[in-house]
DNA sequence: TCCTTTACATATTACATAGTATGTAAAATG
DNA sequence: CATTTTACATACTATGTAATATGTAAAGGA
């Protein structure tokens, strides 16, 4: 009852794009990558909002204006659904990396105040719970969970090596360094969790704010023991 | 083939304990509260393992070694057995709160350190994970979450009047108290999670040690704020 | 000791969901 | 324009799981 409603109407929105023909007439290849794109993102909406075990792929294949015959026809299984979903992700993700090495130059608390908001930013904005519904919800599916957390231990060591980067003048040693990077990660995490799926997004700013100052107070303090000889 | 073994393993040891007559011969009181807490113990290590979507009844039965019927029996659906799960992971939370009041008179500092460490061997414990699973893993079964969110409010809630009392000396407002207390349980979180699911529970000690340096730091700062005068 | 109640086990049902098989219309190709 | 290939939709199957229905042995009175 629903479902042929929700084909009708995305086969009016195609149609009604500003270039009919473009949208009514499109190219075996754009069907395809549109298809696949609305499937993956249709499925990332679901991550988030029911958690991997909630997803149907019929409810997947209805959210992208398709049905499950075409979801097969692009990715076999679920299982394969869900590593284009980690692809885009981690993409996502990593585009951040480029952003964070521009912040080099900056004064160094005013830097570590930058990269800091924009990873708060990535883990409070709406994708991150998805990257946690792959990583933890897929559990039980074994071969699937071990691509997912193999991913995730190349996405963060990745991260590491960037940080270290930025903050290559401070002086202490990378452990520590990385030690604070993973601190914040883990504080940003369950950050995130909270204001996409908790009842109150408000308390966010607050610990935010705690996070940036013991973030800053840290990485200054380490580049100042050097200079100023204490320690 | 394996359903039947279990079951005769389990009445071969309880017949097996020291007062053969206690164990073979139970009141019917005795056989409930027995058998209700193996399934509760038997859904909480479930909860961990795979997670709420995967907590099957015939699985959890097994395990507590007996059947779905006895399951339903004492808990007439799976949603009344995770709520009496929720009410057993929530006493045992909140019976962490008396020890916190004991050290209402250590020095600040000393006891900021203690119930933070009392706190992080909570979450990096094995019960935490099923907690998670209750709060974020049940969002699809509306009524059950409903009453697990509510639960989980009224818990943190007691927590936060706990901590003020505990630190009642501190001269700051109790907005900032709280926040501090909220900032340290949005990192624990997740460092349990982490620790229990994550690959690598070595990474977690660094962290718990930034974490103590920090709270101890930020209440030690607001304690000190009214006799040095600065701020 | 008989009878009732309780605490289970076993068998069955109803339902959801991933995947398959097949048909069809639209694009590509010659 | 004819033929093949691609991109789907529809219908069906297989499987796992929660819940129910029913049977039985153990406990608790009378």
């Amino acid at each position: 009852m629903n479902t042929p409603n929700a084909i009708e109407r995305r086969r009016r929105e195609q149609a009604a794009t500003p270039t009919p023909d473009k949208r009514s007439r499109r190219s075996h290849e754009q069907r395809s990558a549109e298809t696949q794109s609305a499937l993956v993102e249709a499925a990332i909406e679901m991550l988030r909002e029911v958690g991997y075990a909630g997803v149907t792929t019929a409810a997947v294949a209805r959210r992208a204006g398709c049905t499950t015959g075409a979801m097969h026809h692009h990715f076999g299984s679920k299982e394969e659904l869900m590593l284009a979903v980690l692809t885009r992700l981690s993409l996502e993700f990593e585009a951040l990396y480029l952003a964070f090495k521009l912040l080099a130059d900056l004064p160094l608390s005013r830097r570590c105040e930058k990269v800091v908001e924009m990873l708060a930013d990535y883990y409070i904005g709406p994708r991150y719970v998805a990257v946690w519904e792959l990583y933890v919800g897929t559990r039980c599916e074994r071969s699937l969970n071990e691509l997912c957390v193999k991913n995730r231990k190349r996405v963060v060591s990745k991260l590491e090596s960037v940080w270290l980067q930025i903050f290559a003048d401070v002086e202490t040693t990378r452990a520590d360094l990385v030690a604070l990077l993973r601190f914040a990660l883990t504080f940003l995490r369950s950050l995130g969790l909270d204001h996409t799926l908790g009842t109150d997004p408000g308390a966010t700013a607050a610990q935010r704010e705690i996070l940036r100052a013991t973030l800053v107070d840290r990485i200054s303090a380490s580049a100042s023991a050097r200079k100023g000889g204490r320690r």
